[in-house]
DNA sequence: CCAAAAACAGACCGTTCGGTCTATTTTCTA
DNA sequence: TAGAAAATAGACCGAACGGTCTGTTTTTGG
């Protein structure tokens, strides 16, 4: 590795929880160089422009997430159990500043055609996620016949999304943690006894 | 209604969408001179400040949405069909940029607290709107005791949410429909019969 | 219809923005 | 360890930013 590349890994890592926070539009490159005390060529060295940044620091976002996700989903325990603990994680208040597929997403629905693309790529992928966890399950005998993973990872994903929405704009997690709760319950009435 | 009056409420219809659409770091003053065909002397002979003008738009743009939603819960309906009303209103995809509470909510989170106190409290109004109706149907038993209307207003303003957060990244109003049908199932099952 | 008052246009202000470029420092390679 | 190559500092740039202010136009009440 390296020194250029570790310097772009390092941009990317202190400028991620600013972006994740302030937002595209929000942050300034004076804001990058603060938290990476270096001078603008050290920042305009490593990247094109503050959209590559911005891009970038989504990507990491979403990857270091996705990972935390994909070892919780395949671990060697029931699908019911592992489903419970993929739900549990969203209670962790992991990510600083909130859900990056929220943050970016929704600014960049309407500004980033590229940003807005690989969130919908993520998405999909945690969609996916929820749903083999599920149709193992089902597979299994641990799900009912009457679960539809694919419609269920759905919803599970949207009330997850809308439970975070909830938590940041309250700054309160209860609401978050009562809608983690409905969910848990609903999925314990597909589990097969 | 003064002159000023007009012009201010009309300076904040005309911006409205913009801010909803580009957010709040995003919108520029110039933005806004563009789509009223005023100068910087008309703009700001009635607002204070940018900030302003953005926290106005969201006030008028959530009135809006929940002006509409009210007519539709209390219409002199049953209960199960007013709050099918409801979802379906949000099928309808009424307000351009998408969701305001979604949109403003994400942005100010972490870098405006009036706005988001004011979001906060429309998301209260709305989950509160939402129980009324259950509520009322519970009492009039169109609604199955079983049906817990706090707990379930908040989780159905979470899927309604998350639901629009999917069609607004993914471009595509197919998991948003798929949601929302969700939801009126899921409703449909406290229907007493 | 006229005069006082209110509202608006647009030049102007200092600041900050994203981005460039050269000189200097640091890091590799032989 | 010397010299080439890579990487960073920071002055600098034009543009765009939010906001102010004065002169002109428009509105409004008598």
């Amino acid at each position: 590795m390296t020194k250029a590349e570790r310097t772009r890994q390092f941009i990317i890592e202190q400028s991620a929880p600013i972006f994740n926070r302030k937002g595209m539009a929000g942050t300034a490159v004076s804001d990058l160089m603060e938290a990476t005390k270096l001078a603008k060529g050290g920042i305009y060295g490593n990247f094109e422009s503050k959209e590559e940044i911005g891009a970038e620091a989504f990507s990491y976002l979403s990857k270091g997430l996705y990972a935390r996700l994909e070892s919780l989903a395949s671990q060697d325990r029931p699908a019911p159990a592992r489903m419970a603990a993929l739900v549990g994680f969203y209670r962790t208040g992991s990510t600083p500043g909130g859900c990056p597929l929220l943050n970016f997403g929704m600014e960049a629905d309407d500004t980033n055609p590229l940003i807005r693309q690989r969130v919908a790529r993520q998405i999909e992928a945690t969609q996916e996620l929820f749903r083999r966890v599920l149709e193992e399950g089902k597979q299994r005998g641990e799900f009912s016949e009457s679960l539809d993973p694919q419609s269920f990872s759905v919803k599970m994903f949207a009330l997850i999304e809308g439970g975070i929405m909830l938590g940041c704009v309250q700054q309160d997690v209860s609401r978050l943690h009562l809608v983690l709760d409905l969910l848990e319950a609903e999925l314990q009435t597909y589990v097969a006894s």
